[in-house]
RNA sequence: GGUCUGGUAGUUCAGCUGGUUAGAAUAUCUGCCUGUCACGCAGGGGGUCGCGGGUUCGAGUCCCGUCCAGACCGCCA
């Protein structure tokens, strides 16, 4: 037997018990008379000692020669501690070694084992097996179990079915890249993986499966950022008879349940806005809540001057940023330079202070009187001792930009505070996107969203005014989940397929089999999807993901620590009947 | 595809307008240490300054190229 208990489970209760302990020594503190080790597993840290007196001589010095990293098992007595620890719960009680094996040893680590590591993220990435015996990462993956676990209790006691939908399917043109699997049986054809199981979660709805669930790896071969990684994990969700907002109930219910039982928070009923209204009161569709800096349009009290820059904008906007009209010059032309940088893009800001007398200064006090400033104040809600940012441009541009330097400013302000949870629906999607470069519409969410009823005679004459059954679920300013009540008939399918430039051979090529299937009485059926990597970040308090994925991949899409990808021999590209060059 | 930041000891970093033998902390090794828990004390070893080229009397430092890493924009139905 390796072990009697865990490292971290031994208190004074235990006292005069003889206990086997197994793990991998944190750190050896060698006095010459006495030693210390403290032995660590997943559940903690105990600490066994070694002396002269107490400990067999042969013992003794093996235990002089135990390097950090190495895998013990032991065997002693648990005793009262002369000098306590009262800050680990394990410091009450040390082990009396009376026994010791060396299970393996170990070269010592590029890195040290502990919370605060010295390893630098690439390191830690190659030893990752080593990464995860640090706290901070184990207790990431533990959370993570924790969340899955729950939200396979709570679907599973609403009556959801786990069901696994296959990984390896066919190329489709819509929406990202696929990663792409060469078929060795079949020569010179390919399967494709998953970017969501989608089609196949409607299909088991035709199949009658009311209630679907899956924790779901899926696949999208695009660029990676902090909070996006080519394989990452859905929650994955589909019900038939059911309307928008069964759905939303639903998940807003497990979503509360989760906050609930992991963060300890209850939250009342999430807030809903529109699409429209989140992209004018915060430039965004998937706005950060936890503040204020709501956007106020400044068209109609400042266009009636000589400002030209202001005159010949489609719109101009603006935000109050809380105690911010202190700012020296200075700091002002750092932040003019900030949402110069290319990544932001705007050519220029005006700003207001909100002096506490009342009065106000602007860099634009050649072209606007204290009145025109004090209506400025009014449409952004600034108040004394805020400085208002504005902004201006075409619609679409200054409020991704104005946006960013809400989001910028909120995490200056120290406004983002992590352990705050502020939900949200935004609804009422545009159903297509048009494509600015060429002027191709394509699907908002994805082409089996349906439209809403009462938009559907704008399908022909003005198609980006339709709006979708779709909804998302946002957190913190991030998109959580996302879902919609989906087309169930093959003529409305068909013709959306249609408008998203599809030939009727493409279609039937791409999407027969989900098409056929409609014919043969399809359910009203809808669902969502939660991107479980994002969500257990955000719920513990985190911004990335990689962090809460046992193996992630790095910003280039590598696996650094098997290297990952890899070029094939010759033979086995052969078998797969790839041309080598 | 693009923008920005970084690459110096095992590791994390400092190294100014170019100028002696490239430093600190930590890790590691040796010795000492009668209650440690970030143990302490003394000593030792450890460097292709990412790589290639250029400017210069002289390059870790400046210039060009390149590779790698990170953040972001594009992209992500």
């Amino acid at each position: 037997m390796y072990r009697t208990h865990h490292c971290g489970a031994l208190t004074e209760v235990e006292i005069g018990k003889e206990v086997t302990l197994s793990g991998w020594v944190q750190k050896s503190r060698d006095k010459g008379f006495i030693i210390w080790i403290d032995l660590r597993d997943r559940y903690g840290i105990t600490q066994l000692v070694f002396d002269n007196d107490r400990t067999p001589k042969d013992i003794f010095a093996l235990a002089q020669t135990l390097g950090r990293e190495f895998v013990i098992q032991v065997t002693g007595k648990v005793i009262e501690r002369e000098a306590k620890n009262i800050d680990m719960p394990t410091g009450g009680i040390e082990v009396s070694v009376q026994d010791l094996k060396v299970l393996n040893t170990a070269e010592t680590p590029p890195f040290t084992i502990e919370d605060e590591t010295d390893g630098g993220e690439d390191l830690r990435m190659k030893y990752r097996y080593l990464d995860i015996r640090r706290n901070p990462i184990k207790e990431n993956l533990i959370f993570r179990s924790k969340v899955t676990i729950a939200v396979r209790n709570y679907l599973s006691n609403k009556g959801f079915l786990e069901i696994e939908t296959p990984y390896l399917i066919k190329s489709t043109p819509e929406g990202a890249r696929d990663f792409v699997v060469p078929s060795r049986l079949n020569a010179s054809e390919f399967y494709a993986l998953p970017q969501s199981p989608q089609t196949f979660k409607q299909l088991l709805m035709v199949g009658g499966m009311d209630k679907y669930f899956q924790i779901v790896k899926c696949f999208r071969d695009e660029d990676l950022r902090a909070d996006r990684q080519p394989e990452f994990t859905q929650i994955d969700c589909e019900m038939s008879f059911i309307n928008q907002e069964d759905i939303m109930q639903t998940f807003e219910g497990l979503t509360k349940h989760l906050l609930q039982e992991l963060c300890g928070v209850s939250t009342g009923d999430f807030p809903r806005i529109t699409f429209e209204e989140a992209m004018r009161t915060y430039g965004n569709d998937k706005p950060d809540i936890r503040f204020g800096m709501k956007f106020g349009e400044l068209n109609s009290v400042c266009q009636h001057k000589e400002f030209k820059v202001f005159n010949s904008a489609e719109l101009v906007v603006g935000i109050a940023v809380p105690g911010a009209a202190s700012y020296t010059r200075k700091e002002i032309d750092k932040l003019i330079d900030w949402v110069k940088r290319p990544q932001v893009g705007a050519l220029g800001m005006v700003y207001v202070k909100c002096n506490e007398d009342g009065s106000f200064k602007s860099s634009v006090d050649k072209f606007y009187d204290q009145e025109d400033l004090k209506n400025w104040a009014e449409a952004t809600g600034a108040k004394a001792g805020d400085l208002i940012c504005v902004l201006s441009g075409a619609t679409d541009k200054v409020r991704a930009q104005l946006s960013a330097l809400r989001m910028e400013l909120a995490e200056r302000l120290g406004l983002r505070n992590p352990k705050e949870f502020a939900p949200l629906w935004v609804v009422d999607f545009p159903l297509l996107e048009k494509d600015e470069e060429t002027g191709i519409f394509h699907a908002m969410h994805h082409p089996f969203t349906s439209p809403k009823k009462e938009d559907l005679e704008f399908l022909s004459t003005d198609p980006a005014k339709v709006r979708a059954n779709a909804y998302d679920l946002v957190l913190n300013g991030n998109e959580i989940g996302g879902g919609s009540i989906r087309i169930h008939d093959k003529a409305t399918q068909e013709r959306m397929f249609e408008l998203l430039g599809f030939s009727p051979k493409e279609a039937e090529e791409q999407f027969g089999f989900l098409m056929n299937a409609f014919k043969y009485g399809a359910p009203p059926h809808g669902g969502l999807a939660f991107g479980l990597d994002r969500l257990v970040a955000i719920l513990g308090g985190k911004e990335t993901i990689r962090d809460f994925i046992a193996f992630p991949k790095n910003n280039s899409g590598r696996d650094v620590m098997i290297d990952a990808p890899a070029a094939l021999n010759k033979e086995q590209l052969q078998e797969l009947s790839i041309n080598t060059l």
